[in-house]
RNA sequence: GGCGCAUUGGUGUAGUUGGUUAACACGCUGCCCUCUCAAGGCAGAGAUCACGGGUUCGAGUCCCGUAUGCGCUACCA
């Protein structure tokens, strides 16, 4: 039998790393064992649920490269299914009407609520099976219904026995019925409720392995009782260790804001691949320890079994914009961008540049192989695709910013750079070829008929050619540069070396 | 309140059926390399394997309890 699985968020907001890595998972199961990945939405909650936070859904899949098969899956279009299964179950005596007027919850205050009314429960001594209505006659039933009178409709759960499924994540689970209440199927206004809706919706869209998050795992037991009165073959389950935040507390929007958010690693520089790996890494981990894993090696290497059973944090530090999300996903970008194949790095670098107004249409022909050979220089140092136009900006524009540190470390200590640099710029002018060999042949020449040390050229000329005070191998430099514009930008410190000093200290 | 799940250095994880100095990655420190910063190489700090009992010649690995965290317990999803 061919393996079926779905990731099935809800539309309610953007895509959350939880939900991603869900996704994830799925995809790679499906990959792994030749099946399907589908998407379903689950919208029936209409208050919350949004258009635009199912296309950001998509929007996220597509950009971490899960596509699904099949049809997406809008589970608001099923919902007279869901009914007419609800009334069938009725009819067939394994569910009941129920005409208990509705009570209002607050929203705010439902655990403690039913924390207060298991407590009184217990204490008049009712259980999960005392619902006056449990027992109702048939005839009763019918004739309050002629009545117009409202009734959600229940499960009916036996009294006796108990629940079996096997996790592939956390093994054998079982339930005494007794710890199960006779759940609502459907609201007194006709809405089907969740546990139904997901049932009823992963057995008509055959679906053979349910993974997903942790914090189902406790009702799977109420959905296998589902599936069973439906008389439904029961999918194999894995559930996903959560996903914490740094205290070990929820990982949430309200609390968290951004970082939870796929679309910022997105507009952040993240490589789709890198954070995908990174991701991958939470709660699953290859057999063999080796984490840098291509796509291929990735689905080769999957495996549900190798899931474990605690929860991963997710390590961030709040207003620190150094670590603003985790180090490790922050490495792994780093890593990604340092070693794909420049070739296949290009198209996200054009996307950067262009975002920036720092692109060329020279960059697609006849630059392409400078623009090649310069993004492989300077990504040694990147961590995310920003860089690119960040400190990387000197490569690509005559426009760009001086960071304050670097002038003041590698300009303004040596006063005598004001008449050396433009010296140097005359030298290298007349450096014939300009190569890198030269440039520094000629610079190391310049600086022993001077009497200064090299390392002083090289720190000033790098500050004087990109701003920074950090980058590649100098020499280098000059040559990705060219002559011109190496030699130009040599000579154009001079007025704002002055400007520079009247700012004082930096 | 009840039920469930989890607990290995700061973080992510490995520790297949109990057996010598608890392994890897990120991060951190130092050194090397060097024109800077990374990368890379080398070295190092950091874990009484939550705690307490037991079983055993021997337990991170098995059992019981406690604590802590999380989840579920809704006419939410």
């Amino acid at each position: 039998m061919t393996t079926r699985v779905r990731f099935a968020p809800s539309p309610t907001g953007y895509l959350h790393i939880g939900a991603a890595r869900s996704a994830l998972f799925n995809w790679l199961y499906a990959k792994k064992t030749g099946g399907k990945f589908l998407l379903r939405i689950e919208d029936t909650d209409l208050q919350r649920s949004t258009e635009e936070s199912t296309r950001s859904i998509i929007e996220g899949m597509e950009w971490l490269g899960l596509s699904y098969d099949e049809e997406i899956v809008f589970q608001s279009a099923n919902a007279d299914k869901h009914r007419a299964a609800a009334h069938k179950l009725v009819a067939q005596g394994k569910a009941y009407r129920d005409f208990t007027p509705k009570a209002e919850r607050d929203d705010a205050t439902v655990k403690q609520g039913i924390a207060e009314r298991a407590r009184a429960q217990s204490a008049e001594g009712a259980d999960h099976r005392s619902n006056p209505f449990r027992d109702l006659s048939q005839e009763e039933s019918d004739r309050r219904v002629a009545n117009g009178e409202p009734f959600a409709v229940r499960l009916k759960i036996a009294r006796e026995g108990k629940t079996h499924f096997k996790d592939m994540v956390f093994g054998p689970q079982e339930r005494e019925y007794a710890e199960i209440e006779d759940l609502v199927l459907l609201r007194s206004d006709g809405h089907p409720l969740y546990n139904l809706s997901v049932v009823i919706d992963d057995i008509e869209m055959g679906i053979t392995h349910v993974i997903r998050g942790q914090d189902h795992l406790t009702n799977t037991h109420k959905q296998v009782l589902l599936y069973q009165a439906l008389g439904a073959a029961v999918p194999q389950f894995a559930h996903l260790p959560l996903i914490l935040a740094p205290n070990k507390g929820k990982l949430s929007k309200r609390k968290h804001g951004e970082v939870v958010s796929l679309t910022t690693y997105r507009d952040r520089g993240f490589l789709p691949a890198a954070f995908r790996n990174f991701l991958a890494l939470l709660g699953w981990a290859p057999a063999d320890g080796k984490e840098v894993l291509s796509l291929p090696e990735l689905i080769q290497q999957f495996s549900l079994e190798h899931i474990h059973r605690s929860p991963a944090v997710f390590n961030f530090q709040e207003n620190d914009p150094r670590h603003w999300t985790d180090e490790k996903a922050l490495w792994m970008n780093a890593e990604y961008i340092r070693n794909l194949p420049a070739e296949e790095l290009l198209p996200a670098v054009k996307a950067e540049l262009r975002a920036n107004k720092l692109w060329r249409d020279e960059y697609d022909d006849e630059d392409r192989d400078w623009l090649l050979k310069t993004i492989d220089l300077i990504r040694q140092r990147f961590f995310t695709l920003k860089d690119f136009s960040g400190q990387g900006r000197a490569y690509f524009s005559d426009d760009f910013d001086f960071e304050p540190a670097a002038v003041n470390k590698n300009l303004r200590k040596e006063p005598r750079l004001r008449e050396l640099l433009p010296a140097l710029a005359d030298r290298l002018e007349q450096t014939v070829p300009f190569t890198i060999e030269t440039a520094e042949a000629s610079l190391r020449q310049f600086a022993e008929d001077t009497g200064v040390k090299a390392g002083l050229l090289i720190n000033g000329s790098r500050t004087m050619l990109t701003g920074q005070a950090v980058g590649p191998s100098m020499f280098e430099v000059f040559e990705i540069l060219g002559q011109n514009r190496s030699v130009e930008r040599l000579r154009s410190g001079v007025p704002w070396f002055d400007a520079l000093n009247e700012l004082g200290d930096v």
